[in-house]
DNA sequence: CTCCAGGGATGAT
DNA sequence: ATCATCCATGGA
């Protein structure tokens, strides 16, 4: 079998796929297989060379945000000890650049859900109702258009596993699929607009506008707060102080992480996620004792 | 500000 | 085999 390859300096491939910021690529031999937009791709690292087959050298390159300097990002981090052990732990974890309706429509699933349930769904939405594609003998689906969701009922979503997100999403695919609600001209806006607009979805509040702000927008600055970086936010950087609000939380956050705060949100998120099963329990009973 | 519906996988018993 | 746990949004 032949690939096409390009250099990927300072990233992480598998890191990267597996830090919860995209939920649809799946191991296949060396590598993954998936989508990037409309295409059916394979990918596979070696060392500093990324191995493909499927789309272009640019697609993939900027698919996968191969442009970010990471070095420089990882310099503006503040230098406290949380962030240096999630910058060391995460080396080459880059933040993607998604389609936006994907981004928009996956992460209006992911409330109240964990990796491997927004897996799922993406995956049941994917199959059913995406475009099939065949890449390296393996069978990959497109993201679904807006127009095409539009068009179900919330019974259809519902049987994706969705529950309640089925009348959420389909909401919100109705304004995207009419032009109602523009996805495209929104990333003109300036951060306040954007957030503004996303928040007026159905689905989406403060949290998942902040992701798709950080993968589909490449908001940078970002910082979406969920349970796990509530966590890490109130251990390492407000330790013994009751009374924390959420938004004493959120002030904190926009101010002292800096112009790449959702990669250090990114960076404290896998970390506090993947290291180790066993401190999990711990960790949690450490905080509600705070 | 607080409370709580919602649903399906996952881990514990 | 049941039982508790995980969790964002939106509305009361």
């Amino acid at each position: 079998m032949r690939l096409a390859h390009i250099t990927a300096d300072d990233f992480d491939l598998a890191r990267t796929l597996d830090s919860g910021q995209v939920f649809h690529w799946e191991k296949c031999g060396d590598g993954f297989i998936g989508t990037i937009g409309t295409k059916g791709v394979y990918v596979e690292q070696r060392r500093n060379r990324l191995f493909f087959k499927g789309a272009t050298a640019k697609v993939i390159a900027h698919y996968f945000a191969l442009d970010h300097p990471l070095e420089e990002i990882c310099r503006s981090f503040p230098e406290d000890a949380a962030m240096c052990a999630a910058r060391d732990f995460c080396q080459g974890l880059r933040i993607i650049r998604q389609p936006r309706w994907e981004c928009l429509a996956t992460f209006i699933t992911s409330s109240m859900k964990q990796v491997a349930h927004i897996r799922q769904m993406s995956r049941a939405l994917r199959e059913r109702y995406g475009e099939h594609r065949k890449i390296l003998g393996g069978q990959v689906y497109t993201f679904p258009r807006a127009d095409r969701i539009a068009k179900l009922a919330e019974e259809d979503l519902r049987a994706c596993a969705l529950g309640y997100r089925a009348k959420n999403l389909l909401a919100t695919a109705r304004r995207v699929g009419s032009g109602e609600a523009d996805l495209e001209k929104w990333s003109q806006l300036p951060d306040e607009s954007l957030r503004e607009r996303l928040c007026s979805l159905p689905g989406v509040g403060a949290k998942v506008a902040n992701c798709v702000m950080l993968f589909a927008y490449e908001r940078l600055r970002a910082f979406p707060i969920d349970v796990w970086i509530e966590r890490v936010l109130r251990q390492k950087y407000f330790p013994r102080r009751r009374k924390v609000t959420a938004a004493q939380l959120r002030v904190f956050c926009e101010t002292y992480f800096g112009e790449h705060g959702g990669y250090a949100q990114q960076y404290l998120f896998h970390h506090a996620r993947k290291r180790a099963a066993a401190p999990e329990r711990e960790a949690r009973a450490g905080c509600s004792a705070l």
